[in-house]
DNA sequence: CCGCATCCGTTTCGATACTG
DNA sequence: CAGTATCGAAACGGATGCGG
């Protein structure tokens, strides 16, 4: 008796819901932490391998396939002398960048000792992301150099939304490029201090008296950037 | 030689980031959308059901209690006159608000043929919500009736963040309540229309003349309408 | 009727092995 | 390096049942 299943039942919602349809499409296991890591720009399938420990590879396999027959997802060839292949996201899979950014800062909400346990490097921009609050960005355009005991990040506040970027105004490099032009603003700290901070536990003048940060550079865009991190005010 | 796998084994990512962390809370299958259906309010058991045809009684029981454990819902014991408990969002679980919308303007662009497969009613506030940039709004407070085909919801902008509503400043009401303050604009509209006009397919003047848009009411409302929900502007 | 718990066939996942 | 093939273990989906 069983109906004959037509094998084309892959589980869908098959809601006339917008969100139902988003979940149809990025909602399945892991799909949503395949697309963070291409989220920086393009990787490789190995890439994805060791960023992702516990995904085995036919899934990330069917997952690449998937996301890339939905169009969020494409696979692109690199010239011969190097490594071939390489996923990138497409425009329209870039609009996801909200959806893992609005799930990082609900998840950092709840991130403990992120100095004892943190993320392996190719999250640390994600890290910091999740810090910030980019609708509480000014007009001004500047950049630090966040420097963290695992390395340093480059941040740079544009004018306008760089087509190329899921992210807007906000571009985070990783490592900071040595032949960069100076930053406007150095900020030595911990991902557990910007935390703190960010959460109000913290205030940056305990946090240096702590030896937790140290700043130097630009008094303004000090004052952007603990806008942009949340920081509270000094009052 | 099966390793023990110690029944501790529920499915988490274990990474240290954000996104995963926050995965492991609501990345199961169902979750995210029950959390959308505790988005406007308190429901029952079996209004879930209803709202969520296709996730088996086990499931939804096992997903509320899994939510009630993270903190992000809890029952709500209601006085003996009427139906037993209901199931509402903690403080912590609105914070989810943010991802909810993010998927539902991630979906909502390629939902095609609103008209023809309309959501159904309960989803009806969703689907407005879907269409409106949030981070558009203006500094002005104004209120608005929404008049579809299926019923008509009231819309209105606060001065402020209301503690008690995850949706921040915008507050949907569905049905619209008859003895509410007359509203400050009325618009007559389908949903289909709404969807074209945001994507700037059509323009507001293009669809009144197809009889698709009619609108009432104060101009400075309609300005402000058109604006949150990402109306081509005459220019 | 409401709020689940139990049972059971099907689908998906996860680990490992293997191939171009 | 970039995947595919295989197989046991979970999770899911549907039906049914049962106490308050």
């Amino acid at each position: 008796m069983t109906p004959p299943t037509t094998a084309a039942t892959r589980r869908t919602y098959g809601q006339a819901c917008p969100v139902a349809h988003a979940l149809d499409l990025v909602g399945e296991r892991w799909t949503l932490l395949v697309v963070r890591d291409l989220m920086f720009g393009p990787v490789r399938f190995t890439d994805l391998r060791t960023s992702l420990p516990g995904l085995a590879p036919n899934l990330l396999s069917d997952r690449l396939r998937r996301l890339v027959a939905h169009g969020l997802v494409e696979q692109v060839e690199l010239p011969p002398p190097a490594a071939r292949t390489v996923y990138a996201l497409t425009p329209r899979g870039r609009e996801l960048a909200p959806v893992v950014h609005a799930l990082a800062r609900f998840g950092v909400a709840e991130w403990d000792d992120p100095d004892g346990d943190p993320p392996p490097r190719h999250l640390l921009r994600g890290a910091l992301l999740a810090l910030t609050a980019p609708e509480r960005l000014g007009a001004a355009t500047w950049s630090a150099v966040v420097e963290l005991p695992d390395g340093a990040v480059g941040l740079a506040v544009g004018a306008r939304e760089a087509a190329d970027d899921p992210l807007g105004r906000l571009r985070l490099s990783d490592p900071h490029p040595a032949d960069a032009p100076p930053a406007d603003l150095h900020v030595r700290t911990t991902l557990g201090a910007l935390v703190d901070l960010s959460r109000g536990r913290l205030t940056p003048a305990a946090a240096r008296a702590a030896d937790r940060l140290a700043t130097s550079g630009s008094e303004r865009a000090l004052d952007q950037f603990a806008r942009l991190f949340g920081w509270p005010r000094p009052a």
